[in-house]
DNA sequence: CCTCACTGAGTACGCTGTACGAGGTAACCG
DNA sequence: CGGTTACCTCGTACAGCGTACTCAGTGAGG
């Protein structure tokens, strides 16, 4: 069973962190860690085993500390997970992509996307309204240039993104998800419906629930194919790539 | 912060759970609790509480029993999870919509929709390839009727369906995490911009971002003005539908 | 009536985040 | 230079978690 977090950390504490506001004072012994290492160390724990496994004491061992010694630098876990996920961010490459804007949006949805494969973590910490920081302000200008100037008022131009985001973010979810279950149970989905046919048989499937059965095992089939979630997420992302060009289309 | 949990529960546990395919032994005592009883509790304090307070303790406390008494009828609280999510999607009226594809998907959203600012923590369990309980299995066939016979391909089908629910998904935790952060914190998203637009202007804010700084004053103002989530559902829903829309018009 | 499968639950283990406080270190001030 | 004082490190402790183990009590089948 995997915990997961929201990163829950008192906002105006991380705002500074992420802008690096606190006033460095000069008494006493110098720090042995920076926020910055502290970040790196988790990130590189999450990425590796998992939100799950990025306790306090597993990222002050990895930094060859105390457990305690982390909250001289940071407040709690929730704060940190809040500078981990603008620091995430920051790794977006933001090129400036030439072309209309359905080209620069699938630009924005394929490095969104790359983003979270490459720390998967970031799709299980809850990011409403997330801190503010250098990472997340230059990623929601890039995405927002993305559909600058093409007819869209601000508030439909911010739901236009955040339509563009929280589909990457439910796809990729849902891909590393049904690949981790298939890692962790070594069933994939074609067994999976395969095993389970004679006892949805018996319950009576195929007659209280035709579509369901007829459709699933052909999704079954194909994924078994490496068909797989990159079409899917073509598929998906081309829909509602379609369905903002109505909208525009409209006008 | 907020811990949530993937259901991940042992599939195959979960399935008997779900389907009841325990055989009832006849010797020795009457057993004091029921899965369903346990589920229906455990659902009642996630409701109330949320997922965090939905500890096994708690559980069995609600239901005047020890803690390790839930054991006897549940493998792990990762099954209980599974049954759950089950049940609650067992609510879903599953109305027979009459209508073209798009006013029944429309439905289909929208029930999904009550269900979970029904159920909240629904939203923070993981559900990729969910148990096929008899509530999700009754769902997923409710959800596919309504594509049915348009022109999709099997394939085409599930991820339409895929899609929308996705959509939904999203949606309503942005929503939900939007109205916690604002009872949890006093602050609505205008308060937040306001009070921390001097710091952002330090920053160099709107220079460096000035449509991210336009555009979320714009947002945090609307939302402020109780135009809120209910339109903001709106636009995405319609755009997704746009874009499935399109799709069919190509053929 | 005896037997024994089954139920209930107390105790305990290892894990979590983090509050508290003791003890060491280094820069400032007189 | 010596004392003060701010700061850093981290051992200990606490409440809470999921759950493995174990043992006593129960009640129906033979």
């Amino acid at each position: 069973m995997n915990q997961e977090y929201s990163g829950g950390g008192d906002p105006a504490k991380s705002l500074e962190l992420l802008w690096g506001l606190q006033a460095r004072p000069t008494r006493g012994p110098k720090p042995a860690l920076t926020v910055e290492r502290i970040v790196d160390a988790a990130t590189r724990i999450a990425d590796a085993e998992g939100l799950a496994a990025m306790s306090m004491r597993r990222v002050a061992d990895e930094l060859g500390v105390g457990a305690m010694t982390l909250y001289r630098y940071v407040p709690g876990k929730g704060e940190l997970l809040d500078v981990m996920l603008d620091s995430a961010y920051a790794e977006l490459p933001l090129r400036e992509v030439t072309g209309d804007w359905r080209k620069k949006l699938d630009e924005v949805a394929r490095e969104n996307r790359e983003l979270y494969l490459r720390h998967p973590w970031m799709l299980y910490v809850a990011t409403s309204r997330p801190p503010l920081g250098p990472g997340v302000m230059a990623k929601y200008e890039w995405e927002l240039a993305a559909v600058e100037g093409i007819g869209l008022t601000d508030v439909e131009m911010d739901a236009a993104v955040a339509l563009v985001n929280g589909y990457v973010h439910g796809a990729v979810r849902s891909a590393i998800d049904a690949k981790q279950v298939i890692q962790s149970s070594g069933i994939t989905d074609k067994e999976w419906w395969e095993a389970h046919e004679p006892l949805l048989e018996k319950i009576g499937d195929a007659q209280k629930f035709p579509i369901a059965s007829r459709v699933g095992t052909t999704v079954g089939q194909e994924f078994e194919a490496a068909y797989d979630s990159e079409h899917g997420f073509e598929f998906g992302l081309a829909r509602v790539l379609d369905g903002i060009a109505a909208l525009l289309a409209d006008r």
